[in-house]
DNA sequence: CTAGGATCTAGATTCGACTCTAGGTCAAGC
DNA sequence: GCTTGACCTAGAGTCGAATCTAGATCCTAG
């Protein structure tokens, strides 16, 4: 299936996620990890393609506004294994409506934006054209 | 133009405006508010329907993720009165294009949540049909 | 052998945005 | 007069999510 078994440094994986080094170690001891991290015999972490791929789809969820704990929990549900497939579908579904709520939140916010950002536009415009002095409205 | 000069207690307009009057208390310290507050003879704010549409403002740009600086910059624009429109623009426009940068990313994050959600879907549907028990495959 | 850079741990600190506390004042109703 | 509830100030505390510090260790190249 895979063709190399990919090992990363911590370093690597930082650079590869865009997470800080802090972060992967914090994210870690908030249970934020499939399975204990191997290690060198050094004691430094070795990271696999695995861990990476569970790390990006992480960060999707901590983009989109997941809290840590719940991610936590999402984490703990898929590293039981096969059974609780319900429970996952479930903490999913309620994040997906988070976030469409929060998108169309967002939409509303820009829809005020834009037409705040039109009405000053109007304005400058008009006194550019020399119109007369930008008077202040109700332009707030 | 208004009808009656409907002044509020800081109850009021944390009844009508949904922040609390800590928050309202807090965000006067910090500069978000146009006009020193007016007073009562005994020392309580005394908030006008301007103040209270001036804050609708406030958390239109806050719920879009201004942080609260920005807003006390573009407060103190406002507050200069006329001339510094152009500042206005930059300032709405920079934030608009985070908003839209910002509903782009959690367009993205919907995309792989509802992926997951349908994948999810599909494994139960197929467990309930009892064709075979759920199998891990590469689901994460 | 040693200097430099990446890692390690445990724990402290920061940051933004609230949120609450303590200890008071004020106005209305009984 | 007295209670009750809304309000006041100054300042402390909380929360989530990192982010950084100190002091030690481990590898690699010169």
């Amino acid at each position: 299936m895979s063709e190399i078994a990919h090992d990363m440094t911590i370093g690597q994986l930082s650079q590869r996620t865009g997470l800080s080094v802090h972060t992967l170690r914090f994210y870690e001891r908030e249970g934020i990890l499939l399975h204990p991290v191997r290690r060198t015999p050094g004691g430094s972490r070795l990271y696999s393609e695995e861990d990476a791929q569970w790390l990006t789809t992480c960060i999707v969820l901590r983009a989109s506004g997941m809290p840590l704990p719940a991610i936590r929990t999402y984490t703990e549900l898929v590293r039981q294994g096969t059974g609780n497939e319900a429970e996952r579908l479930a903490l999913l579904r309620d994040h997906r409506e988070r976030v469409t709520r929060q998108l169309s939140e967002l939409n509303r916010c820009l829809d005020l934006i834009t037409y705040k950002v039109g009405r000053y536009e109007d304005i400058l415009a008009r006194a550019s054209a020399a119109c007369w002095p930008p008077v202040e409205e109700d332009l707030r």
